[in-house]
DNA sequence: ACACAGGCCGAAT
DNA sequence: ATTCGGCCTGTG
């Protein structure tokens, strides 16, 4: 539990108690996730209406994991990545504070981003009391139509501030284009998003993979990218390999690709697995 | 001081 | 189609 929400993934999912219990916010319900044992959750919530079907949805029960982890492990990199990361999983989160979240985590940091996120809860949205606990849910997109960009900015957005405010007036601009499925339409909705001004194709990814649960994209950071050109290309000479500097190497483009290519309808897990790994054993990096 | 952080935009190749 | 400089702000 602490690998699926520790890893970033999703930023507004809280443990008081190094990882034995989370609490969070979905839209207007509150949940409290307990770690009974090794393979059991202890759920409650202040809305219990189909809790069930909701978390099913929500922790992506439904995929089949043992056989994701044999497609993904495809070589002894991959097998040590899964040594490490095995037990994550993908959740899906609620689309509008999924995309909010990923435009502002471009070029920041995940206390920086949380930090943010936390502004808009505490400021405009809901005050909801549970478990002796006081929490705040995410503004709807209503609740922060109306904020002027130099409010955002005040929150230390930055420049990202302008990047929230046009996404708060174009965002049922994909949204409501209900003939274009996220899935059976990927291509088309991916490129849809990153029209948006401050959506490239980074931040599209994981807003597809994460809010959309297309579980073929593979979003490129700095993080997946030395991975990538350390393992997945191996015409590089060993000077260039070891470069890790963010302009070397081959482009996000072509990475996102090669993932793709090796991980196919899995390729988001094999993303966030690397991920999870890298950033939690960087020794990864250095060895052969 | 200065580089860097889960990138993106716009202009110049 | 691809590459590169600049960018808000907080942290070490």
């Amino acid at each position: 539990m602490q690998k699926t929400f520790e890893v970033g993934q999703i930023f507004r999912f809280h443990s008081h108690d190094e990882g034995k219990t989370y609490y969070g916010t979905i839209k207007e319900r509150v949940i409290k996730i307990v770690q009974k044992d090794a393979k059991s959750l202890i759920i409650q919530s202040n809305n219990e209406k189909e809790l069930k079907t909701f978390l099913d949805e929500f922790f992506r029960v439904t995929d089949d994991y043992s056989s994701m982890i044999k497609h993904i492990s495809i070589d002894p990199v991959m097998k040590s990545v899964i040594e490490i990361a095995e037990g994550l999983r993908l959740i899906q989160q609620e689309p509008f504070e999924c995309s909010i979240s990923y435009i502002l985590s471009q070029n920041s940091n995940i206390p920086r981003i949380k930090h943010h996120l936390e502004q808009l809860a505490l400021n405009f949205g809901k005050k909801i009391e549970f478990d002796n606990r006081t929490f705040y849910t995410f503004p709807s997109r209503d609740d922060l139509l109306k904020i002027p960009e130099e409010t955002f900015r005040s929150f230390g957005f930055g420049y990202r501030a302008a990047y929230i405010y046009q996404f708060l007036h174009d965002y049922p601009n994909f949204l409501d284009s209900k003939s274009i499925d996220p899935i059976q339409d990927s291509e088309i909705f991916n490129l849809k998003l990153q029209k948006i001004h401050g959506i490239g194709q980074k931040v599209a990814d994981c807003i597809h993979l994460f809010g959309y649960g297309d579980l073929n994209r593979f979003p490129t950071d700095v993080w997946i990218k030395r991975f990538m050109n350390r393992f997945y290309f191996h015409e590089f000479s060993e000077n260039e390999k070891n470069e890790k500097s963010v302009r070397s190497g081959k482009s996000a483009k072509k990475i996102t690709q090669r993932g793709q290519e090796l991980f196919g309808k899995w390729a988001g897990y094999a993303q966030e697995f690397i991920y999870y790994a890298i950033r939690n054993n960087p020794h990864l990096l250095d060895s052969t």
